[in-house]
DNA sequence: ACTAATAGTTCAACAGTTGAATAAAATGGA
DNA sequence: TCCATTTTATTCAACTGTTGAACTATTAGT
């Protein structure tokens, strides 16, 4: 009965993928600051880690419309996170990249998060911590290889 | 040098958790029917998992507010999906359960999701999913822990 | 009986999202 | 070169999900 395994994977991956993005979003939104909501914090480390880029590589990347990112970093320009500047060689394109505000901003919040995730992690194996880690990867790009398949 | 390894952990989680949240997310929405969004499938299907479950306890299990569960289930009753009912015992307690239509719609939308997230789970070997789901569950357990040391 | 705590709702305000309409710039074939 | 097409980004209205404070109703603890 293969079948049968493999709807038990899907039944409790759906339902524990779930509960960790719900109860992992409420206890990273307690490790930052007012100003910053969850989804601002890692679409900023997202820049930082990538380095400038535009809004359609953004949208591409996590899925959504291009109006959302448009919406999203109006935000972060408008609290001086973030700064838009006009590509020289391609004029309809914006780069996207943090200000020094920005790394400064992101670099305090990472500390009070990356102190909340090494609580975390600290009560797993060394090694399944790095298996768990790798799978995760892969199912990033598989996702990825999915969603440009459609 | 172990902080060194547990920092390297602790930025690649982040960053992968929120790829595999958002890509996932998108992915998910697109199985759906236009009248039921992401999160109103995996609450029904908490609560259908659950059984008839309160808002406090809803609120308790995904980190959120409880007048966030009141928004939610007051959609959810409009469109016929979910039933409140007043507990006779106590009459403070209002108990959610699927109507009959609710179950029926959650069923129906399993099917595409059953499908897409098969499709996903296709591409790893039967010993990972098993390994990986494991531990995505003790880290759900570990984050109610964390959560409720708070 | 009276104060505390608990369960749930309402409301205003905000973040994030979609999808359609728009503007501006680049591309490419005739 | 010219013009249609494509690409990049924004605007806007409408919606979902969320918070936090204020509120109602009910129960629990002395």
């Amino acid at each position: 009965m293969p079948g049968r395994n493999i709807d038990e994977w899907i039944d409790r991956y759906l339902s524990v993928s779930f509960l960790v993005m719900k109860r992992g979003a409420a206890l990273v939104k307690g490790s930052l600051c007012e100003e910053m909501t969850h989804d601002q914090y890692y679409l900023l480390r997202y820049i930082r880690r990538r380095g400038a880029c535009t809004s359609t590589e953004l949208a591409a990347m996590f899925g959504v419309n291009k109006s959302a990112v448009t919406a999203m970093t109006n935000r972060l320009v408008d609290k001086g996170w973030l700064r838009r500047d006009r590509d020289k060689n391609d004029r309809r394109v914006i780069v996207l990249s943090l200000t020094e505000q920005g790394e400064a901003w992101i670099a305090e919040m990472d500390r009070s998060v990356y102190r909340l995730v090494e609580e975390v992690i600290a009560r797993f194996p060394e090694e399944e911590i790095e298996t768990f880690i790798r799978t995760y990867e892969r199912l990033a790009r598989v996702l990825q290889e999915v969603e440009e398949a459609k």
